[in-house]
DNA sequence: GTCTATATCTAGATAGAC
DNA sequence: GTCTATCTAGATATAGAC
């Protein structure tokens, strides 16, 4: 199952979108001609201009709808109920299973350089997601579970971890699929921003 | 002074590749044209031709240039003789001040997807800066000073702090300069690796 | 709406005078 | 070694039949 399936788009759009996020991740934007698209895809160039104005708001739907979806699924993982350790674990499994699972979608979310195929674009760290990831340390803070710092230095060092382990995995650096490092990566950073508990 | 100054290199190679650097790095490798590097360079097509093989080369002798570089500077950073801590401390500094003094340096070497215009490079982090940062995390683990725990991780976690605060300054989403946080941020990701010193 | 055929343009790369 | 002028290929995007 493609992770893009949004029943909100036409079967061509769709078709054109899985097949931008396979052939942009794998030879990157500026390498990806609309004849790749359309022998890929199996869509003609016609409709895929039909469809699109040009080339760039292929790549600016693609990432509109990853965004939207995986504002879905972040939502869905986060439960309030819980305290903020637990909501940062469940938020680490989450991007650590989308990398194992779907790794072209953290490669073009993460890793793609957006500013150079789409110039007005807000940098991905001000999208949604990564303020909310941010929020779920603010809300640590508050609990007491983490100490008082700086925020910005907070997430860089809980989540720069996890987001490392991630490019290390996209990179075929590590030996083992994602996952696997769940709890250790996570107790790891986690007690770099962890309140002491001693005293 | 510009990061560029190897007296190996000829006048004009060193014209265009720093003008590679600079508009490799605010407008992207694909979005540089020929003409765009004879404009910035002031180096004209023939000559650019004369000096580089193709488009491709200039980047590659780019990065090597930058690697060299780099390699240098971090050799000068390390002091044998210092305990683990203070060699991470000295990295991270350095790290930072690169960040900090010569942006383009760090976006190009850490951020450029290099892949998509060097396919037979290897990806950076097994490039030999980067196995230095990770032996430094091996030692401490040696001299006791860092917690038994999967080399990968540690690195991950050690310096992915670090970096993840070098990539949020290039996007522009910190207040101060890079360097100011230098000891919140190191004080806080080796939290995640030292050694339980209470025990 | 979908397709094929094609127009247009600009990039990378070269030729050849100096 | 350096320059200007130019070639050529391949990309994006469009036109127009079905």
């Amino acid at each position: 199952m493609s992770y893009l399936n949004n029943p909100q788009l036409s079967e061509v759009k769709l078709k054109v979108l899985n097949s931008a996020l396979h052939l942009f991740v794998e030879k990157g934007y500026f390498n990806t001609s609309i004849p790749d698209l359309v022998k890929h895809s199996g869509v003609s160039t016609g409709s895929i201009y039909h469809g699109f104005k040009d080339k760039q708001s292929i790549a600016e739907e693609l990432m509109a709808q990853l965004l939207w979806q995986i504002e879905g699924e972040q939502n869905a993982v986060l439960a309030p109920e819980k305290d903020a350790w637990q909501q940062y674990y469940d938020l680490c499994r989450w991007l650590l299973e989308t990398a194992q699972n779907h790794p072209h979608v953290s490669q073009f979310a993460l890793r793609a350089q957006h500013k150079e195929f789409m110039p007005e674009l807000a940098p991905i760290c001000s999208s949604k997601p990564f303020i909310r990831l941010r929020e779920v340390l603010e809300r640590g803070m508050q609990q007491g579970l983490i100490r008082e710092m700086n925020p910005m230095i907070a997430a860089a060092s809980a989540y720069g971890g996890v987001l490392r382990l991630i490019q290390l995995s996209l990179d075929q650096m590590l030996s083992q699929p994602p996952l696997e490092y769940l709890d250790e990566i996570t107790e790891t950073c986690w007690r770099s921003v962890a309140a002491d508990t001693e005293k």
